[in-house]
RNA sequence: GUGGGCGUAGCUCAGCGGUUAGAGCAUCGGACUGUGGCUCCGAGGGUCGGGGGUUCAAAUCCCCUCGUCCACCCCA
């Protein structure tokens, strides 16, 4: 047998119902606030997210999936969506239509990972992109439409934390600062942040080990560190998630993996996820477009892990509804019937009635089981007796009563039956 | 890459040296010959993840390997 390679999965229905959920709710959203999809292609030139993400990040040392093509170039199936948007963005030369675009993407993303609880090597993201605005108030609506997502979904126990990771200019210094702070300290510090304190000292703030939160308890601040061109963009921003009715709290020492990353970042969390707790989480990137070759365009964005989106749904149960179109089925009985069916079958599918029918020709006893497995909320019977006088039998499966209808009037009779009934609510709790 | 848990029927699991490996659910059939759900009866379905070893005897003990889950690193 050949199963699929280890962090690959597939998404079966009824699951797949909870997804068409989330991406319908978020196309709407993103589009009410002025966004436009995006496709990209999944492969690019591996320089690409090397000089974007950056060289020495986990993701480009350890977790590309890069393979030679036909002629040798080295292609990657992408880790994340921004640096190929933003690829396009310059391309297409999109900042020539407006100094403002917006973009929304979703699509399947990969890392070569060990899988574990809300980590696969094929995973997949929702994300927007904001170019030419650096004005804060960009940062804080981008935040209110993702968090109004959240609300759309009906989630609870999210939490929104912001920081600020300051600019090329104040971030060095502040890295100076928080070394030096360090450096007397390092022998105290974890296995973990010995080596961090090397290569990403930020990264000994958000150390899980007791010993290292007390140690960078005392560690300055970067949001005191932070330049004032810094400081009053990140005011700004909280300022207007104040206005917008966001909540959020701060978290001076959150750390993004991503080298692009400047100014305001954020990490929406949620109980329940398992240790990879993050459900979104972005930021601003001045500067990225410009290093990548285009022109000096400021960006804001964010990605949102759609399996991590669709557990915390999913914990959600029954108060998350899917709507759901009701089920006909037909069964069938004897061969004349078989061949009457055909056509009937086409006419009512056609005409917009979900409708299942029997391919087994077994008993009706037998069809009758399948259809009420189903969910069935009709079954029409087309038998001999029917034939006979032109007509089938409608059952109605909750109620058990049946009527005899002409069979030139099926259509018309099942529209009138299933517009009575209002749209069924699958329950989530048993997916 | 590192550490730990778990692999027995389609699913959830029991059995943990001793006949022919079980249960519940699911599937199929019958009781009920053209009417589902409930009940009862019956049937099918397993190289006990794979390989090697110990033993008179291995699903059970040991080693290796593969898979999976969780955690670390890191991230959505």
């Amino acid at each position: 047998m050949i199963n699929s390679i280890r962090g690959f999965n597939d998404i079966l229905p009824p699951e797949t119902s909870i997804w068409q959920h989330i991406e319908k709710e978020a196309r709407e959203i993103f589009e009410a606030y002025g966004f436009s999809e995006i496709r990209v292609p999944i492969v690019e030139k591996t320089g690409l997210f090397s000089r974007s993400i950056g060289e020495t990040t986990d993701i480009v040392e350890k977790e590309m999936y890069t393979f030679e093509d036909r002629h040798g170039e080295a292609i990657t199936l992408r880790p994340e969506g921004t640096a190929p948007v933003v690829r396009a963005y310059i391309e297409h030369k999109i900042y020539g239509n407006d100094p403002v675009a917006k973009f929304y993407y979703l699509g399947p993303m990969f890392r070569y990972e060990r899988p574990q609880k809300g980590r696969f090597r094929q995973f997949h993201q929702i994300g927007a992109e904001v170019f030419g605005i650096d004005d804060p108030k960009a940062d804080a609506e981008t935040l209110e439409m993702l968090v109004c997502l959240f609300q759309k979904l009906g989630l609870e126990g999210i939490t929104l934390q912001i920081n600020s990771l300051g600019c090329k200019e104040c971030r060095p210094l502040y890295k100076e600062k928080l070394l030096s702070f360090l450096q007397d300290k390092k022998s105290q510090l974890c296995h973990d942040c010995q080596r961090r304190f090397e290569i990403n000292p930020l990264r000994t703030l958000d150390c899980k080990s007791p010993g290292c939160i007390e140690i960078t308890a005392h560690a300055p601040s970067i949001l005191d560190a932070v330049c004032d061109g810094c400081k009053t963009h990140f005011e700004k921003v909280k300022e207007y998630l104040a206005l917008s009715q966001v909540d959020f709290s701060l978290n001076q020492k959150m750390v993004r993996g991503l080298d692009y990353y400047i100014r305001t970042t954020f990490e929406i969390t949620a109980l329940g996820l398992g240790s990879q707790n993050a459900v979104a989480a972005g930021g601003r990137y001045d500067g990225l477009v410009k290093s990548l070759d285009g022109p000096d365009t400021p960006g804001f964005g964010f990605a949102i892990g759609m399996e991590r989106l669709v557990m915390l749904a999913k914990d959600r149960g029954q108060q998350l509804a899917v709507s759901n179109q009701p089920l006909v089925f037909i069964a069938i009985l004897g061969d004349k019937a078989e061949k009457e069916a055909v056509g009937l079958i086409k006419r009512i599918r056609t005409s917009g009635i979900r409708l299942e029918r029997d391919y087994s020709s077994k008993s009706i006893k037998s069809q009758m089981k399948r259809a009420d497995k189903l969910g069935a909320r009709y079954v029409l019977i087309l038998g001999d007796d029917e034939l006979s006088s032109c007509s089938i039998i409608i059952k109605n499966m909750q109620s058990g009563e049946q009527e005899k209808v002409a069979l030139d009037r099926v259509e018309d009779r099942m529209k009138e039956l299933l517009r009575k009934s209002a749209s069924i609510k699958i329950n989530l709790d048993i997916l």
